[in-house]
DNA sequence: GTAGTCATGTAAGAGGTTACATGATTAG
DNA sequence: CTAATCATGTAACCTCTTACATGACTAC
């Protein structure tokens, strides 16, 4: 249930909205961890229900209100026993991967096209990220600036460095996601001009022949 | 829906039993997609009434019986479609990274034992995808084997280098878990060193009063 | 007025986890 | 005979995706 934890950790900053937290998710906590409204909303709900945090309906221009969400002393409970569990490590579920090893079956050039495709991601993925490792140095981040301006000095330092830290995972793997790639283009480069055949070139019927 | 890909990639090599499936994503398998049995035959009902599977019912010994799976020029079609199909990379979701992002929630000694199993864990990965390389190259594998025997020599080589090629980028990314962790457990001694405060080590109270 | 933003939901369905459940066969 | 292995399911529950749905507010 880490959707539940995300949603603890930003709303210690301040107060807000489930639009505000859907924003911050489409935002940047996406790149950790990405959640939809439909599935923010609902979860506040239960939060709620379960008592991790309090709700005011405050009004919003003459007709409108919204549900404003402030964290309880049993939600900041709860994120400070969630932070400090042990996570066992999920089993690997990686469709880029899966389709990786049975590549055989494919073609050239849709093979090209998906290992590109992978490189720009990525590679688009890791900038982004960067710039944002910038912005956490300059403090030049809303939510960041915020935490930090409720901490005790001798607490700040640790703040900013954890999530440079995870930042700098993240920018990692995509590093590692960019050379995987590259390494995969120069394969099928190798491959090709050395001659050899993928089954995905060759009609189904050969295949099924071979049987 | 990348477990019926998995599941027809492997019925490429010979027909088998839902039982020997599950045996195969209990082994190798489940380090790029992993599924348990109560996933696994139900998905082969559903992928025998689309066409793509075939079941033949086998005896076994006096009384029991066995439902044998034999991949149809269907479910072939369908393989072939899904792996030059354009993937587009799915939202990050990674709790071990979502947790380091809040880390100063914990404490000094928990994020150490999170880190140190993390390690451990990639660590333990690694070597164990490293060994099976190895055994790709000298053609000790199983499963290999026995799809390298069908092919046509021209189309062997690719067989085995997109293997390799798929499990080196686990590898990477493994190494890639390894340096991170390590980084941050240096991270760790350097702040505790220099005196810096968790807000996870001080007693609740102190950070309920701060708002 | 109208477009963009603010704001909040519901619901069907896919995919995955965990637990419960059963029984035959084979090797020792 | 007994333990390990072979073999196959069901079911409740959770999480996430995708689509449908609505309406007020604000700046131009």
């Amino acid at each position: 249930m880490s959707l539940r934890h995300a949603l603890l950790a930003i709303l210690t900053v301040e107060p807000m909205t489930g639009y505000d937290l859907v924003k911050y998710f489409d935002g940047t906590v996406a790149f950790v961890w990405s959640a939809p409204h439909s599935q923010i909303y609902p979860e506040l709900r239960r939060m709620e229900a379960d008592g991790l945090v309090e709700a005011t309906v405050v009004p919003r221009g003459q007709r409108a209100q919204k549900r404003v969400y402030e964290i309880t002393e049993t939600g900041v409970e709860e994120l400070r026993r969630w932070v400090g569990e042990l996570h066992l490590l999920e089993p690997e579920r990686d469709p880029a991967r899966l389709q990786a090893v049975y590549f055989e079956w494919s073609t050239y050039a849709l093979i090209r096209r998906q290992l590109q495709e992978h490189l720009n991601h990525y590679t688009a993925y890791r900038d982004r990220w960067q710039r944002f490792l910038g912005d956490i140095d300059a403090r030049q981040v809303a939510l960041l600036q915020r935490r930090l301006k409720r901490a005790s000095p001798a607490q700040q330092p640790a703040i900013a460095a954890f999530k440079r830290f995870a930042f700098e995972g993240e920018v990692a793997r995509a590093e590692a996601e960019i050379r995987w790639a590259a390494a995969g283009l120069e394969l099928l480069d190798h491959l090709e001009s050395s001659g050899v055949q993928l089954v995905g070139e060759s009609p189904l019927t050969s295949w099924l022949a071979s049987r």
